[in-house]
DNA sequence: GCATATTTGTCCGTATGTATA
DNA sequence: CTATACATACGGACAAATATG
């Protein structure tokens, strides 16, 4: 397919292993089936906000673009419908989810639960890995002052994505990481992105400054009504979309 | 296919509510896919303990056997890989799951935040919620009065979804009720399940004492210490299993 | 190490069933 | 009610990778 243009075209004997792992910080990942890579390109169209919620995703169209077969591109309707951003109508075929309110205040529950059960899970972090965090803010802080607030919502998303991952559980990254992917498709097309975003930069600071100070479960509670916040704010935002 | 027999044979106009009502109770849930039930077969086979870890799941024996195309059954590989039932080998074919004492660690340091977060989440719960789980532990003394140890570790684990649910959150039933699916994986072929299973029957029934008081910080915590001596029986069973 | 057989990965064409105009 | 568009499911085919001798 398009995507990975001729990678694996010519059959080489032995790829060698700086090979794989260059194409994977380019972002485009060979270990993978066609149909991994098919899922990762719509993920990107979706959580880009190209794809709005409500949009159709026609079997036949995307066969058309995507050069895949409608085996492959269902097979990765399967992995986008099972991490949340699509759903699949039986005999209608699969759109980008649109999330409601009940969808928001659901999801942002779980997310204090695992987030704060994971500071709480927390004893005697190395320092050093809180750098990429700090890197998280500094990124954060310097997008608004840009006044590029989409930027800040992407870096504040990834402040939380690596404050899960302190608590070094596979299983927890992987439903933070489904939890901030389906919050995604509510926060593109707001109104004002301004509001949605730019008071958390400061309180993801002060959060990570106490568990750089190993004050766990303060940070814990912090958390705590940061996200009722966070969701205050983004129920008001959809509700003066739809308005 | 043969599963399902001829339950929506002739065409209806209209099927009434209390027919699809009645389908689901006696579980021929028809509003599915092909591939869907599949996979539902293929769960209750793993899950029962008939297709142990590390079996391999040939596409052309299974092909045979269900009466299905590849393409059929390959979705419903994908669906129990994401489940994490199976996981998927490039080239090599799909096998069932073995979980690692790793895999059990991070499994029920989820399983912790998960539960206990549900727990504190409780506010004046209707006691009429409670009796589907004062079912469960009736069925579990029952059992354990048998002696039938897998039925005891059966309506243990219904225990602690409905547990789960009192906290209304779909997300979150959903994370646990993976999470469940997957622990499966470990109870079976385990040399005594009595030691597995019998201990926390009492202490399951002390448990929904309290969330019925309405003590709900104090079961969190008892949940915490409870779930902690599981992982140490489950731990120490593996062990004597591999030696 | 090599050649072969087996199995999976991918794609295509088609027939059937379902929803919507 | 009919017609159209589309998803569902099937079977066959070939390529690619793996396993086996």
């Amino acid at each position: 397919m398009q995507v990975v243009g001729g990678a694996a075209e010519e059959g080489r004997d032995e790829d060698p292993d700086w090979l794989s792992n260059v194409a994977a910080d380019v972002g485009l990942i060979d270990r993978s089936s066609t149909a991994e890579r098919v899922a990762d390109v719509l993920r990107r169209r979706i959580t880009e906000g190209d794809l709005p919620p409500r949009t159709r995703l026609s079997e036949e169209q995307l066969t058309d673009v995507l050069h895949v077969s409608r085996n492959t591109l269902r097979e990765a309707f399967r992995l986008l419908t099972h991490e949340g951003l699509l759903i699949h109508v039986l005999h209608r075929g699969v759109f980008v989810r649109e999330l409601d309110e009940a969808d928001l205040g659901d999801l942002y529950r779980l997310r204090q639960t695992i987030e704060c059960g994971a500071l709480r899970s927390l004893v005697d972090v190395d320092p050093a890995r809180l750098r990429g965090m700090y890197d998280d803010v500094a990124a954060s802080e310097s997008a608004a002052r840009r006044g590029d607030w989409v930027s800040v919502g992407t870096s504040n998303m990834r402040f939380h994505r690596d404050l899960v991952a302190l608590a070094d559980s596979p299983r927890t990254n992987e439903v933070a990481g489904r939890l901030l992917a389906e919050l995604r498709l509510a926060f593109h097309g707001v109104a004002s992105p301004r509001r949605l975003h730019e008071p958390y930069v400061a309180r993801n600071r002060e959060l990570l400054d106490l568990v750089a100070g190993g004050e766990y479960e303060k940070a814990a509670e912090g958390l705590e009504g940061y996200l009722e916040d966070s969701l205050t704010e983004l129920l008001a935002a959809v509700r003066s979309r739809h308005t």
